[in-house]
DNA sequence: GCCGTTTTCGGCCCGACTGTTTTCAGTCG
């Protein structure tokens, strides 16, 4: 039982009482704690060992009544309240809940007056124009239903955010040329950086809004434009993606751009913190209160203000997910974030030699280019055929010419460096794929997973701790293997391999590949609180893969990284030696 | 159902938009 997937049962448990019309406080209660969950790094199951309900009880937003939930959970394997909500309504209810403007109000009554109860049922009724006879819909209603069931069939709810990025970032850039446009930035989910997102927000500010919707509805920049006010306008990439903009007044610019950058969880604790001093934080500004009538606005126009009207640091966008961020800002103890410029190099890098599409030495002088003053080179390990993986003579081969290189490098008085390293694959029983003449001749090894991943958690946790406690592993890459909106991560104790990897001196990687960010964000934020080390890396296979560094860094951001934590922060000599030190 | 700078009861973020209404409920972010 993952924390994944007991929060996926909490809330799950939120909309079923959602739909039976339950107390929304009580309903709200059960959305925080599956939310606190989710982002929750420890693990239930080892919290339940070792501290038992209180343990349960240390985690925010779980009670008493919650923590016996949980409790019966991990013992039992369910909930019997959970299995109680779920036999009052058809299997397919909560589905329902997914298609965009159906919320718990109307499911409900759509089941007990029509007794549909899932998407077929309700698209079928919705042709047969039933629903326009029910109280509170009408045609125009029916018609948005279909339309959403639609959209909802065609295809995936959120799209990774090395796709999305750059789309947004181009829209900003037409609404920052536009003559009328003060200032424009992207909001929302991207802006924090979250490794999926869902729509993209812009917010800009102008003296004239609805000339700036006008045109940028007419624009083009939009496949089809569902929504065209005066303040607003929504529609649709050609990739499907939705698109909202905004346009607010300058003085309220910093509110709505806190507003609308959210996370909702990091607003309403802005707001409740907010309202502990006597303030009414909105997405038009901060006002003082008196008697429940809004007064003096006191902040608005620019972001950092409105923090700063609450007693609080402006703290960066990639940490607004209400965790701890805002009790953190209250006492000056928000961490330095890494930042791209902190990154001196890449240590998970492909050439020819395995399936990469370029030498090394056009790699390397990508890397140089990029302003990195050394590179590790990490082609595929004999194993890995598949891969193109190096014989041992291969890798001595590659070994020599790294040498002839940085010799050159120190004749021409050019200060780069390039390290031998491996991606040895980590073997069933978890035997490290070095061969040994080699492995005393590289710089480093990163080990990782390449097959094998059906095997059960507690073979795959033991395979991997047994490569690390080989000591022939200086990163894990990729720990996890997941690749985002496609394949979970395979079943490891991830926390046990972190804290092994704490005590062996083995950095974890985040691989900085958009379909991968792996390790997750909550994981590189407990490995650090660990004293974990950690690597950056793109897993580059040709020149234009070394810019996924950035999506590492927002990954590492969102995991509270400090530089100091992350290996490839550091200059060479400090690699080199910390290499010697695992070594020895 | 949770929680405490208004601590063990009584609150719990806040506003816009839409559609179906004639004063409001539902949904969304």
């Amino acid at each position: 039982m993952t924390n994944a997937q007991a929060a996926e049962i909490l809330g799950q448990i939120a909309d079923l009482l959602d739909i039976s019309g339950a107390n929304s406080f009580r309903i709200r209660s059960y959305r925080q704690a599956a939310e606190s969950l989710g982002s929750w790094a420890e693990e239930l199951e080892e919290i339940y060992a070792a501290q038992g309900l209180q343990g349960l009880r240390d985690i925010p937003d779980i009670g008493k009544s919650l923590a016996e939930k949980l409790e019966e959970l991990l013992t039992t394997g369910r909930i019997s309240q959970h299995q109680e909500v779920l036999a009052q309504f058809p299997d397919g209810i909560l589905q329902l809940l997914q298609v965009p403007g159906l919320g718990p109000r109307t499911v409900a009554l759509i089941w007990s007056e029509l007794e549909i109860g899932d998407i077929d049922e309700l698209e079928e009724a919705a042709q047969r124009q039933e629903l326009q006879e029910l109280p509170g819909l009408g045609a125009k209603t029916e018609e948005k239903i279909l339309a959403s069931i639609a959209r909802y069939r065609q295809g995936r709810q959120r799209a990774l955010l090395g796709e999305i990025l750059p789309l947004g970032e181009q829209l900003i850039s037409y609404l920052r040329d536009h003559p009328r446009v003060i200032a424009a930035e992207l909001a929302g989910s991207a802006r924090r950086r979250r490794a999926t997102v869902g729509d993209l927000d812009l917010l800009v500010t102008s003296e004239h809004p609805e000339e700036v919707c006008r045109d940028f509805a007419a624009s083009g920049q939009l496949e089809e434009v569902t929504m065209a006010g005066d303040t607003k306008v929504s529609g649709l990439l050609a990739e499907g993606r939705s698109v909202d903009l905004r346009v607010v007044a300058s003085e309220s610019y910093g509110s709505a751009l806190q507003y609308f950058t959210g996370s909702q969880a990091h607003s309403v604790a802005l707001r409740t913190h907010g309202q502990k001093m006597g303030l009414t934080v909105n997405e038009y500004g901060v006002f003082e209160q008196h008697n429940d009538e809004a007064g003096q606005k006191v902040a608005g126009a620019s972001e950092e203000g409105v923090y700063a009207a609450v007693g609080l640091e402006w703290i960066p966008p990639e940490l607004r997910e209400d965790r701890g961020e805002i009790e953190a800002a209250a006492h000056g103890n928000l961490p330095d974030l890494i930042e791209l410029t902190d990154i001196r190099s890449d240590l998970h890098v492909h050439t020819t030699g395995s399936d990469g599409k370029c030498s090394v030495e056009q790699i390397a002088e990508a890397c140089r280019q990029r302003g990195y003053s050394y590179i590790g080179i990490t082609d595929h390990s004999p194993a890995l055929r598949v891969a193109g993986g190096l014989t041992e003579e291969e890798i001595v081969a590659q070994i020599q010419e790294i040498a002839r290189l940085n010799e050159r490098y120190r004749e021409e008085g050019i200060e780069f460096r390039i390290l031998s390293g491996l991606e040895a694959d980590i073997l069933t029983k978890g035997r490290v794929d070095v061969p040994v003449k080699a492995f005393e001749r590289l710089d480093f090894v990163l080990g990782a997973l390449h097959q094998g991943f059906s095997s059960d958690a507690d073979k795959m946790t033991q395979r991997i701790m047994q490569a690390l406690e080989s000591g022939r592993i200086d990163i894990l890459g990729h720990p996890t293997g997941r690749l985002l909106l496609q394949r979970e991560p395979y079943g490891i104790h991830l926390n046990e391999v972190i804290e092994a990897a704490g005590e062996l001196n083995v950095a974890m990687e985040i691989n900085a590949n958009p379909h991968r960010l792996d390790l997750d964000d909550v994981h590189a934020r407990f490995a650090q609180e660990n004293g974990t080390l950690l690597s950056i890396n793109t897993d580059a296979h040709e020149i234009s893969h070394l810019d996924f560094m950035q999506y590492g860094v927002y990954t590492a951001r969102r995991g509270w990284l400090e530089p100091q934590s992350v290996i490839n922060t550091w200059p060479v000599g400090q690699v080199r030696e910390w290499l010697t030190k695992r070594r020895a």
